[in-house]
DNA sequence: CTCAAAATGAGTTGCGTACCTCAAAACACC
DNA sequence: GGTGTTTTGAGGTACGCAACTCATTTTGAG
């Protein structure tokens, strides 16, 4: 009736015993330092083996008593995605204080690669790990690998750099994230046919790219009876997205849907807004699918503007990357599982 | 430039001697124990505030060390749901034999109350927090505030029991949830006019109670058009959901949405085909709408019988669970952002 | 003022590990 | 067999806190 998943009381000493040596040796084989015999570690391992041993984490925190310290290199400026993800390590803060963690947040301007680059040089010697908001930039990468080689834990958040060695990356899938927004608007729209518009701030940034490869890639595919118009790049700004968005609703009466990549959603609405009002009473809403959940995105879900968003919890975000640096310091197992960061759809009704 | 968010070297002696007292009084205030005159209690406190002190959590434990035994009393039977919340404990076996956790998993018939109640009875003696997914049923209540007034820590898992003295509820809210899948059943048929289904286990559960409430409400208030027929009850099985589906779909050929409140997706999948071949080439698929991420709504999704499923993460459901008793033992506080359980609509395209 | 009760101080022990030192033993090589 | 080197044992200290004992001081009631 009961199944035990899980009984463990031994000690290092038991190790030890079970093993023939003493707790010297065993310490000397579980950190890897010098002057064990090879086939004194295979004896000490295979203890470790057959009981499974897992060194209590608790103490071995308390033994090696050095607080950590992390940090997090974020894009300067006022982006909302970026202080959510702030404010929710500053919630952290009693759990992180009662572990002797230490996260500071350094701002920077990470679109500029030798800026960021500049950073992130140095930073190890201060910090046991980095998470680092990344441009894919040969700069930035071997930023990063100069940490690494350095000693330093590095996870990149949010945006990737694969090339890089960074031990982890804590974000979403932005190709599958540009699928489900194309699946999105093309059942949304439904049986019509007709014109897709793209707003992007600029291919040339990676996650807006991969997100518009995935676009295109459903829409293809699956929705032959819409066409997708030339992607606008509106630089996330609002004036510029509002003007060039304009003007394409204009050229195009039967545009039918929109993909909102990047930010500058309020200029999206607004041209959004203004079509609806000169096509009053006809059934030509847009379909309006865009990224994150904002003050601002939340609203116009409320009132119909948009219609579904695609967002990360910043949260999550946050959080999974600290535990992941702690557990890469501690040397721990990563639960990848838990650590990866899903893709959430919002629409008005299942609003968090 | 570098923001500090945490900073914390302090330990109870600096508490102590800012307080004016001993290491001993600290320790009496810490831990409610009797014999200080209230004025000192509150220096200590003060103190404590001050320096927003938190107790090193790796030393607690340690000093404490008493091992920690937490009991998940799930559903007996083949419930895949509730199997993948059990294979996500045995993914942790390492996360948690490194903290001397010690999970177990007790198989009971939830659905009889008076063997739920039984099988919690005495199981505050063995464990220090008791995981359940719950019959909201009086002699079950009972039963887990018996456990509370013992001192176990208890969570209520998947299914709730609000009007318990429960600790706290890991799992999703299920009104949303309906109301999620009548956004996507109304969202996705489109313009068209015609009728719903549901398919439910019972209306007697809660937990598809709850969720067809919220359906019907947003079928009301938003898709006028859509008119829901009366629910199917199909007790969970294939074969009853399988014929009454058939039936109804033979006597209302303007079924345009179908709304699986439970399981016994694979009989509602063969109502749909049959009714699919006999109207080939017509277009009038059935958009249909259900629950969890299955082997089986997976490959659902995948060949476009079911458009979308609301799913609830078990891994996260288990994890959460787990730390949430954790605190509750340790007397931490919870970070209910983290251990909230998000609703997700799982589509074609973003399929985990 | 007296005396018991209440409050407090001072101290100890132990939790399981990390990290260190020093001496003893085993080994390799000539 | 002697030498030097490598390997191993034994033991200690520290980490921060929990939980306890016992002596001492303070307090309040009579």
């Amino acid at each position: 009736m009961a199944e035990t998943l899980t009984t463990t009381a031994l000690t290092l000493k038991d190790i030890a015993r079970q093993a023939g040596v003493s707790l010297a040796t065993v310490d000397r084989v579980l950190h890897n330092r010098p002057g064990v015999r090879p086939d004194t570690v295979r004896r000490v391992k295979e203890a470790i083996e057959r009981n499974s041993f897992q060194p209590h984490v608790a103490a071995a925190e308390l033994a090696r008593g050095r607080a950590r310290r992390f940090a997090f290199v974020m894009p300067s400026g006022p982006n909302p995605f970026m202080q959510q993800i702030q404010d929710y390590l500053g919630e952290m803060s009693g759990w992180l204080s009662s572990r002797r963690l230490g996260v500071e947040t350094v701002a920077t301007d990470v679109f500029d690669p030798s800026v960021l680059a500049a950073s992130l040089e140095g930073l190890s010697d201060d910090y046991d790990g980095i998470a680092v908001v990344a441009l894919d930039h040969p700069g930035v990468r071997a930023a990063i690998d100069d940490l690494v080689d350095a000693g330093a834990k590095v996870v990149t958040l949010v945006s990737d750099v694969p090339s890089s060695r960074r031990h982890h990356y804590v974000g979403i899938d932005n190709i599958a994230a540009g699928r489900t927004a194309g699946a999105l608007v093309g059942r949304l729209v439904g049986q019509k046919s007709g014109k897709v518009a793209i707003v992007a701030g600029s291919q040339g940034l990676r996650d807006h790219a991969e997100r518009i490869f995935g676009f295109n890639q459903v829409m293809a595919s699956e929705f032959p009876g819409l066409s997708v118009l030339p992607v606008l790049e509106g630089r996330d700004e609002d004036a510029r997205s509002e003007q060039l968005l304009a003007r394409l609703l204009g050229r195009h009466t039967d545009i039918v849907g929109l993909y909102n990549v990047g930010a500058g959603t309020q200029g999206v609405a607004n041209a959004l807004n203004e079509k609806a009002l000169s096509d009053a009473g006809r059934d030509r809403q847009v379909v309006f699918v865009g990224h994150d959940l904002t003050a601002l995105t939340r609203r116009l879900l409320l009132q119909g503007v948009m219609h579904a968003a695609i967002s990360q919890n910043p949260g999550h975000e946050a959080r999974a990357a600290v535990r992941v640096l702690l557990a890469l310091a501690r040397g721990e197992p990563i639960l990848r599982e838990q650590e990866k960061i899903r893709i959430d759809i919002v629409m008005r009704d299942n609003l968090p």
